[in-house]
DNA sequence: TTGTATGCGTTATCAC
DNA sequence: GTGATAACGCATACAA
């Protein structure tokens, strides 16, 4: 097993300077054509692979985008690395993880690992986007990210659907559907989108004059446990509401398991709504309502933007040219999808 | 924003050379007690981190473990990740993410990425595992890797469960609740997995005397909707199984979901088990008896066999000492987890 | 126990 | 257009 060819032995068989070599690889201007078909069957021959390590040293590149996050959902985070996947494969980057450790100082955690990869950008999911202490020194090393679904701190560019459009859209087509007596699962506080979505349904309820009642209010923790909990609560009150609309799926699912389990039947007796589609929400019977996000495409959006600022070269030399401004945010539309879990009531 | 410390730096602060940084940083022995504290103080005032990308070139290590994957479910990803990066993280190892492409040279797109990211080991998951060719370059490059859940080829180590022995549990299991009439579906013939779990399910009928009915013996892709199309067929038979061992959850959640679309309870009207103890299948109504594999367990231990491997800095020079030998296989015990999906006939 | 010098495979700065 | 050559930040023989 011969060690790797290196730029040396392309140069070397193809009779040129190894500065020569790295201007075809680069694709730089200023290379007879000749001569860069001469270096590319070198290439091809030895096949040659630069070396991210060499590269990474002595360009101040990593060639590596670093994917932050805690806590996120499986099917979340599977989609948004196939998008980064996606937007990394063409321009030959890589991408790593970083998740967040339960330690104290989780902030700290995070930052070591930034310092020590040295990734080129950064794509922060909530909470972590949300989380201005870790934005504030990201930003203060000068290190480039962009927020997806969201970015609470109103720091550094984002890539995300319209929150609360998308919640009073679900709501409205609730109250169409002739429910009225709709309870709201409200997402953990550290989320800026648990907020937001609690607008939409607020907004939607106000448009519709119907008052929000505070008893069908409660808070949950994002996840299906939390869901079940959550619907005992709400189930269990003398005066029920008839129809329920959970921040994400996870917890909607939890609240359809439980109902199921005392014998309700949705959506005759309960309907309930979703965010996020995921996969689960067409897999449950019946079908559930909730609005989909184009993860995956956000994932790929946010990536391309981080290398459209990380192209050329910029090291950040200067204070000023940090990061792209928040105005370079990116608004992608959500999609209602409706399905037998909001029918109309009998 | 001063740019990062640099080794030197450190050095130069503490008034040391910079190999003296570098054996107290690397935690090399020979160094005095005086010293090192020196120099850790200076580490620690300059909030020095190595940088990745010098230490991967001058040491021929990237700290870089990849994984390898195609079309893997999204908690089995996910899972087998958390595993990974705990394993990762007391080391100061990073993760990598290698997805395979859907260009006709599969292998050759991995294999460019192994030569320009050498990652010091590789997690190899099915159905990549179980893919000859792509095993046999990886052991001719010298790259260091291992198998989860399965290894089809025989090559290089695995660590995974006894896949045939859980199936055999499961079809057990169903035997003893009553049922016989059971149908079972494989997974796709590239995952080797499929055919060791409809062994156990042979076995298990074979034991209990019960005739396997072929034309209740079908294959799916291992994703929701196969589940569903794959029990189009068996349910639409005119004599019909009243319990379906899928190879996999995802399948398992398609089969339900069909049974329930055309009105059939479950268990009452049919059984249902499946593999893997997916999120979902705890969160479905009722319940769904599966197979759980300690799959971010299986990421761990598959990643720190990787790391003993890898430690002593051994750059498989000699062809003789490439990869850890078969033997250093590891099985892992798995979980029969029954829910109300499985519960006796009436 | 500690320090010096060299090299790792690229990129980048200049000359030519 | 092209090519020497010096970084880049660290590891590692080899000295001391």
């Amino acid at each position: 097993m011969a060690s790797a060819a290196t730029i040396n032995d392309v140069a070397k068989m193809a009779g040129v300077s190894i500065k020569t070599v790295s201007r075809v690889v680069n694709r730089e201007p200023n290379v007879r054509q000749h001569t860069r078909d001469t270096v590319l069957k070198a290439i091809d021959a030895l096949n040659y692979k630069p070396s991210m390590a060499a590269r990474g040293l002595a360009g101040g590149r990593s060639f590596l985008i670093g994917l932050m996050f805690d806590n996120a959902s499986d099917s979340f985070l599977v989609d948004l690395q196939r998008g980064i996947l996606r937007a990394c494969r063409e321009r030959h980057y890589g991408l790593a993880l970083c998740p967040a450790s339960r330690a104290a100082d989780r902030t700290a955690d995070l930052m070591e690992w930034v310092k020590s990869t040295q990734p080129d950008g950064i794509v922060l999911t909530p909470p972590l986007s949300d989380d201005r202490t870790l934005v504030e020194q990201l930003l203060q090393i000068g290190v480039k990210f962009v927020s997806v679904s969201s970015a609470g701190t109103g720091l550094g560019p984002a890539v995300y659907i319209d929150e609360t459009h998308a919640a009073r859209a679900m709501a409205e087509h609730l109250i169409e559907a002739g429910y009225r007596d709709i309870g709201f699962v409200r997402g953990p506080a550290e989320h800026a989108c648990s907020e937001l979505r609690y607008q939409g349904f607020v907004e939607a309820m106000q448009s519709a004059g119907i008052q929000v009642n505070p008893d069908w209010v409660v808070t949950g923790a994002f996840d299906f446990d939390s869901g079940v909990e959550v619907a005992k609560k709400l189930l269990a009150q003398s005066s029920r509401p008839n129809a329920i609309f959970a921040s994400n799926d996870d917890m909607a699912a939890g609240i359809m398991h439980e109902a199921y389990r005392i014998g309700m039947k949705i959506p005759a007796d309960l309907a309930v709504a979703g965010f996020d589609d995921t996969p689960m929400s067409r897999q449950f019977w019946p079908g559930l309502s909730t609005v989909r996000q184009p993860i995956e495409q956000i994932g790929q959006q946010a990536t391309e933007l981080l290398m459209r600022t990380v192209s050329p070269v910029s090291l950040a030399t200067n204070d000023e040219n940090k990061n792209p401004s928040p105005d370079s945010n990116m608004i992608l539309p959500y999609d209602l999808v409706l399905r037998p879990s909001t029918e109309p009531a009998a």
